[in-house]
DNA sequence: TGCTAATTAGCAATTCATGCAGATAAGGTT
DNA sequence: AACCTTATCTGCATGAATTGCTAATTAGCA
């Protein structure tokens, strides 16, 4: 997603906007990589923001969303992930510690066994476990 | 998944008992590729067992989840869809009618820009249109 | 037939997300 | 700088999906 600044003049050409809590919210999403939830965001506003509502949160993420400044993703954490990495690409999602990674793929995988589908989008959910874990796993 | 008769032997030898209800989901879920979701197989079951709980349905899908006869799968319809079709496979959802198709990549696509992550599974969501609802937008 | 442990049904509880409404504040206008 | 319109914020209620809990029931073996 755009910077901070960016956004301010994005948000008040769409006729929406600039308060200090989406101001803070665009803050801690910027070069954010670690595909926070709204709840985890909601508690690192709260530390800054006394008082910001998780509903805030919820009403920014889904304008910034909509206005294609973010993606949301779904890993089978059982809420959404919110990743402001808007380029084409998949995720890998390690089965010990939970944490969610972008990660390319050199080339779109053919699709077989279905005859008349024209695909939009295809998004890649890789399980396994991270360099850190393994490591962890291996001194022990 | 297997059979409804082998799935009772196999419940039967994992110490698990073959009651009706379960009888039931096994022929219901046997041979299904539509991926239902938790509350529509209830509604198939109701229909035929009147009363059947929708807890017990939960219950029984994540015993054959567990025993590998099942596989649980998320494509962002809000709930989790459960296939018999436990082959390495892969999923297309329509963006029209919303229905899940099983397809198959030809080969698996090579991961970049992660360096250490052992990935132990893999698993595509293509989305787009269907067949039958892209003749539906031509008829229009 | 009887016993015991697994299962069922029903409801409560939980989690994640959205709907709603009155109070508040952004930001263009005068 | 004061004002006005409209978007936004907060807090709470609501909704949807799933799991926890428990008394009553039943499968399946002895």
């Amino acid at each position: 997603m755009r910077s901070p600044e960016e956004l301010t003049v994005a948000f008040r050409t769409a006729g929406l906007k600039v308060t200090p809590q989406r101001q803070l919210l665009f803050r801690l999403l910027h070069d954010n990589s670690s595909h926070p939830t709204a709840d985890s965001l909601h508690s690192a506003a709260t530390s800054v923001m006394p008082g910001i509502s998780l509903r805030t949160v919820y009403q920014t993420l889904t304008d910034l969303a909509h206005m294609g400044e973010l993606q949301s993703i779904e890993v089978g954490s059982g809420s959404l992930r919110f990743d402001p990495n808007v380029s084409d690409h998949h995720h890998a999602v390690c089965d010990d510690c939970g944490d969610v990674h972008d990660v390319y793929v050199t080339k779109a995988p053919v699709l077989r066994g279905l005859d008349d589908f024209s695909v939009s989008d295809a998004h890649i959910v890789y399980r396994g476990q991270c360099g850190a874990c393994s490591a962890l796993v291996a001194q022990k």
